[in-house]
DNA sequence: TCCAATCGGACGGATTTGGTCCGATTGGCA
DNA sequence: TGCCAATCGGACCAAATCCGTCCGATTGGA
């Protein structure tokens, strides 16, 4: 229950590139400064991130990179999907591969779709604009169970 | 963003020993035949989840496995945290073990903890002996953020 | 036209994970 | 009372994944 090491740092240089502001751009040499991230590790994370639509890259000399979207329309799932794939807890809630043995007579498959949910709305509350609020109000989220409906 | 299989057989082995009723015995073989899981895979589920508290385990012949506690005081969590260790999405959530480099300057850092608690939360409001339950009722469980909260 | 700067993808080492095996221990039975 | 069979417990090894690094492709500017 551990997201990677690479999803952890694709979010802290979300992160810091979202101070930039609107259309502000940067570049990965320039994000592995500022958060300490390894130049290398940056650059591959750019790569990614670009696939996924997250941010628009430029070739070239002053080229770099700029968010694709606003910074408020830009969750933590959407960071953690681009790097880690799909948030799927167990192999049968992932969509793709159903390559579980067990799969025919599992009898707490329908359970986990639940779980996943819930995890999954847990990333899709907080969005980039949060996070680059500095100001950590010690907020807590509440996401328990609304009494009754587990009966 | 997905638990180890280890942790997924071992949610799947303890709801078929919670169906054996309280105090019902059962062991490693029968639940492996039970489950579908391979058998040196369950014995070593059985070790660990034995040492961690959830299951009682009698030596010899005629012995066996058995709930410590009833089905509806474990939870999800209790189990996975069994398996795959403490449920920490981030290294520095982790309260052992500060081994980032970025974390004097991580900026992010606080609103990691947030989101850790909600998906502990989530883990934590199922319990064993709602998914020993058979009727799969299509509840569906709302854990999305209050209005309000992150404002 | 040349050059410098930047993204993009390919490669290798390392850690973790999952699977398998055999030994230690205990209760039952003759 | 001695032997045996059944079961858990932990140690070992192979596989996969993940992380970090490097070099090539591409573009804009001088
Ligand atoms: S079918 Fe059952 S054992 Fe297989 S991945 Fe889903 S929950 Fe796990
Ligand atoms: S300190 Fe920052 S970079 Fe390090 S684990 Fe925590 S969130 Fe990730």
């Amino acid at each position: 229950m551990r997201l990677s090491s690479l999803a952890d740092y694709a979010v802290v240089m979300m992160t810091a590139a979202a101070r930039e502001g609107a259309g502000g751009r940067s570049n990965a040499t320039l994000l592995a400064g500022q958060t300490g991230v390894p130049l290398p590790t940056a650059q591959k994370l750019v790569s990614r991130l670009a696939s996924a639509g997250l941010i628009e890259s430029t070739r070239g000399t002053g080229g770099g990179i700029r968010l694709a979207r606003d910074a408020d329309t830009i969750s933590l799932a959407d960071i953690v999907e681009a790097v880690d794939g799909p948030i799927a807890l167990t192999a049968c809630v992932d969509g793709a591969a159903h390559d579980c043995g067990l799969e025919m007579q599992c009898r707490v498959r329908p359970h986990w779709h639940v779980v996943n949910q819930a995890v999954r709305a847990a990333f899709s509350g907080v969005t980039l604009a949060t996070l680059a609020a500095d100001p950590v109000e010690s907020q807590v989220m509440d996401v328990s169970p609304r009494p009754g409906v587990f009966a």
